[in-house]
DNA sequence: TTCATAATGTACGAAATGGTACGTATAGTC
DNA sequence: GACTATACGTACCATTTCGTACATTATGAA
């Protein structure tokens, strides 16, 4: 039963370079914010049950008690961790300043972007796939979340109506299906790059594969949209008239 | 030390009617596959680490020592389990017997079935699902899967091949790209099916919208091959000549 | 200053969990 | 029937893992 006890001078050394003695600093929010960083980080990699508390704790400035401090249990900690990733791909309407567009061209550019902001948060595409295991059971316990994407196909709607009111996109579409549709291709191409490259070693992650398949998705959905005229055009290459 | 010892006449009472006294019987092919089918269902469900070894014991006819008897250690029975699901969804070439079909039309019925396909084995997608959170690092091990499907796209090479030969299909599209995207809104339709319903509030899974979902697949695809000729016929509504 | 409350650190516990030691039974072969 | 390799069962162990008891410090209000 050797238990060392050294409590006083024992420094971490790394934070207060003029203040030897142990100057605790109240810091809540940055000790939330640190557990939430690495948590995510873990629960996305690893999931749920492959995730470790402790190992969690360590990766932290803290330690394990203030996650429990704070988030009662591992599960809660999951769910904060899906709500932060849900969150921070939430892109803001008008960032991409799309209603200047002509429609062809405004839709086009919203599945280039939807396409290549699904590769740059690989670990938000790695908690849905994670959460979807878990058959949504902890997302339906979020009401924050559901509000946070309720207006995520509305700039998606307004192209749409544009395309529809100018002639350019066929009427007898449903936008929500329709972003059903560009979620689908562009979440696929994250999720299950691993399998679908050992399958047919095919490197998919490989920059030239990726420029493919961003065109083919993108000219996919375009001709999907196209009303019969804007499809003609399109199939001969001729520019937008509007443009 | 209160140990119990009840060897003798301490039967299951569950599979021998006839006789009541402990007369084991030996048969490996049958424990094997007892172990396999429960196996898959758990870590299916759970996923690697979320599955218990003990709680798969419990639920199979045999005792845990046979699971590390026939497997040695967890990961190499989820790699077996990855095989087996691998396996059972691998359909026989000429099974849908498209090749007397015109290419328009044995792609579309491909497609249809591909999707379908998806559907009818959620706990194959589910591993899936898993193996990409794990980076595809078991399936990368066992040259059984990738010897498996290396031929899964011979099928569709071999009605895209038609489909360019008669004219019905643009010749500018490669048949794995092309798998792609017929897998990825395949996969997705199974594999989101919670997050997406949850968000948009959208019952997914409902008879009614998985027809309007495999409806907008099947026309979406056809329309990103076929050729400028074939896709008028198409817009136009009037039946393929060849038929 | 006093005092209450929020914030933090250390050590520990109970249960779960992957894996094994050890012994027994079965079945095919000679 | 004797023998042996394979098949199987029970009890057990070491570690991991989630979670907590308990003590202490910081901070802001009265």
């Amino acid at each position: 039963m050797t238990i060392l006890n050294n409590k006083t001078q024992q420094s971490s050394g790394r934070q207060g370079v003029t203040s030897r003695k142990r100057t605790r600093k109240n810091d809540p929010e940055r000790v939330r914010a640190d557990i939430m960083r690495v948590a995510t980080r873990e629960f996305s990699e690893k999931g749920l049950s492959g995730a470790r508390i402790d190992e969690i704790a360590e990766k932290t400035q803290t330690s394990k008690r203030m996650i429990y401090y704070y988030f009662q249990d591992k599960e809660t900690l999951y769910l904060r961790a899906l709500e932060q990733s849900y969150q921070a791909v939430r892109h803001k309407e008008g960032e991409l300043d799309l209603d200047h567009l002509p429609p062809v061209d405004a839709l086009a550019r919203l599945v280039a972007f939807t396409f290549g902001h699904h590769i740059s948060h690989p670990d938000f595409i790695r908690m849905v796939m994670i959460e979807n295991i878990h058959h949504g059971r902890y997302l339906g316990q979020s009401e924050f979340i559901q509000s946070l994407n309720a207006g995520a196909i509305e700039e998606l709607e307004r192209i749409y109506r544009r395309g529809v009111t100018s002639g350019d996109f066929r009427d007898d579409l449903d936008p929500l299906e329709l972003h059903w549709l560009i979620s689908a291709l562009s979440f696929f191409n994250v999720s299950n790059q691993y399998t679908f490259s050992h399958i047919f070693n095919w490197d998919q992650a490989a920059p030239d594969n990726q420029k493919i398949l961003q065109g083919h998705v993108i000219d996919m959905v375009m001709r999907y949209v196209l009303s019969r005229e804007a499809m003609l055009r399109h199939l001969d290459g001729q520019p937008d008239p509007q443009a």
